[in-house]
DNA sequence: GATGGCCTAATTAGGACTTCCGGTGT
DNA sequence: CACACCGGAAGTCCTAATTAGGCCAT
């Protein structure tokens, strides 16, 4: 709400800057390109605070590694021997000729929402690996223009681009622009991607199709997403905040958490009472845990860092990092009076469709893994099905014992005889067997009706 | 007329909660 | 006693997959 209100005025407040630029930029680029750069140098300064961090802006949304290290040559980059470098996403090495996007799972509506993206990286010299940081999705406007503007933006048309950029030698503090990011530089409002999680509502209010995936909940914020976003929001640092480094958090109001969440789910009524019961059914599978004797404090026990990329601890420090990052980036920005929202979108952010300056796809290293509360259901079941039949086998074992035992007394009490008191054996024929291999069960048998049980000790060959 | 392809709507199946509630522990 | 917490049970909502039926071309 707020947040849209801010975005929107920045945007306002950008196209009021250069408004003829954009229009100027779609009709032709090139010359444009030259003009956007020496424009943009002095935004870019504001943008880039952070040490040795690279932003290529507008890169095709296909692009490969091979395709921004052409890039970063092209933008004479200082680094040696960039061919050496390897790419990582999160900690996942990328290959060089495909796709940087179809390595991280963006989903099929992802590609729709955008044809252009902004990659942040930074180098690492020291292990010649180059990480990407953020991949960013330009603002709609941005977007919009870029895809009507290219049948737009085609190979041939993006090399000028780079080239017209070569002049921008301050790399390290300076973003790269592909040229249809160039046209719209202005009106740049990069929107966090890795992490970033999917949600149904936004996808709608893109008016785009749910992408989809099989998994039954498609599109669909889970809990446990959700509360993540919360975890990394500045904004609600004050309802939910992580406790410790093992992935502990608390529910500093959960009240306002549940409403919240009612909120996204668009149920009015929920409070904490049936949020915590949809968090206790997290109990069952491997995702969130209660720590006990703590009230309102709940664990991540899942492997946050193959979930998302990033573990706990991570994620705290990042979102401190952007907090930090946001607040430098408003004192740079001098002269205007509105608040850029921007620093406090979550690093997993599924924001509700009322805000739009977040357009959530699942990209990066998101995986929307299913809980294994089912399974564990299922295998509670089926070991509760086995307790069941195996109690019902020792019963009907003792029974028949049981059985057997008083059928034994009963026969001892109506013969009068008397009880066994000692052994006696007796050969009644003689027969040599070649091998006796089957044994069963010993069996009382009254063989010669002398009314004393015979005990059969059975073999087979 | 038979067959196959395509499209659409209805149905089914399953996941992830939501709602309610009785009970337990602190 | 209040309140957090637990977990069973039934219901809801959503999506994907499957099925059925109609239409059309060959």
């Amino acid at each position: 709400m707020s947040k849209r209100a801010n975005d929107s005025q920045l945007q306002d407040k950008h196209q009021l800057k250069t408004p003829k630029m954009e229009l100027e930029l779609s009709e032709d680029m090139m010359d444009e390109d030259i003009a956007g750069l020496d424009d943009d140098e002095d935004d870019d300064e504001d943008d880039e605070d952070m040490e040795g961090v690279i932003t290529i802006e507008g890169i095709e949304l296909d692009a490969s590694v091979d395709r921004v290290k052409d890039c970063l040559k092209q933008n004479k980059i200082e680094v040696e021997d960039i061919d050496d470098y390897d790419f990582y996403l999160q900690d996942l090495r990328l290959e060089g000729q495909r796709s940087i996007i179809s390595q991280c799972n963006l989903v099929e509506g992802a590609k729709q929402q955008t044809r252009l993206i902004n990659i942040k990286l930074v180098f690492d010299p020291d292990f010649k690996r180059v990480n990407i940081l953020d991949i960013l999705k330009p603002p709609e406007t941005t977007a919009k223009t870029s895809a009507n503007t290219s049948g737009g933006h085609s190979n041939a048309n993006t090399n000028n681009g780079f080239n017209a950029n070569s002049n921008n030698n301050n790399v390290n503090q300076n973003s790269l622009q592909s040229p249809s990011s160039q046209a719209t530089k202005p009106l740049l409002q990069p929107k966090r991607l890795i992490g970033g999680i999917k949600t149904n509502q936004n996808i709608e209010g893109q008016g785009l199709p749910s992408p989809g995936n099989r998994t039954g909940n498609n599109g669909q914020i889970q809990l446990w997403q959700f509360l993540l976003e919360l975890l990394t929001d500045a904004d609600h640092r004050d309802c939910i905040q992580w406790i410790g480094s093992e992935g502990e958090f608390k529910l500093n109001n959960p009240e306002v958490v549940a409403q919240l969440w009612g909120l996204r789910k668009n149920k009015p009524t929920m409070n904490y009472e049936k949020l915590s019961r949809a968090l206790r059914y997290y109990y069952d599978g491997d995702m969130i845990a209660k720590v006990h004797g703590k009230r309102f404090v709940y664990k991540f026990v899942c492997d946050l860092k193959s979930l998302i990329g990033y573990d706990a601890q991570e994620l705290d420090r990042l979102s401190k990092i952007l907090i930090d990052e946001s607040l430098e980036e408003n004192s740079g920005d001098d002269d205007e009076e509105e608040v850029n929202d921007e620093h406090q979108k979550p690093l997993i952010d599924s924001e509700s469709g009322q805000t739009e300056s977040v357009i959530p796809l699942s990209i990066g290293k998101i995986k929307i893994f299913k809980p294994r509360r089912r399974k564990r259901f299922l295998l509670k079941k089926y070991f509760k099905l086995c307790s069941a039949l195996l109690v019902i086998i020792v019963i009907t074992v003792y029974l028949l014992r049981l059985r057997d035992s008083l059928y034994l007394s009963s026969n001892s009490l109506m013969s009068s005889k008397g009880s066994c008191d000692r052994l006696e054996t007796t050969s009644v024929w003689n027969q040599t067997f070649p091998m006796l291999t089957i044994e069963s069960a010993l069996r009382l048998v009254d063989i010669n009706n002398d009314t004393i049980l015979d005990v059969i000790v059975p073999f087979g060959t």
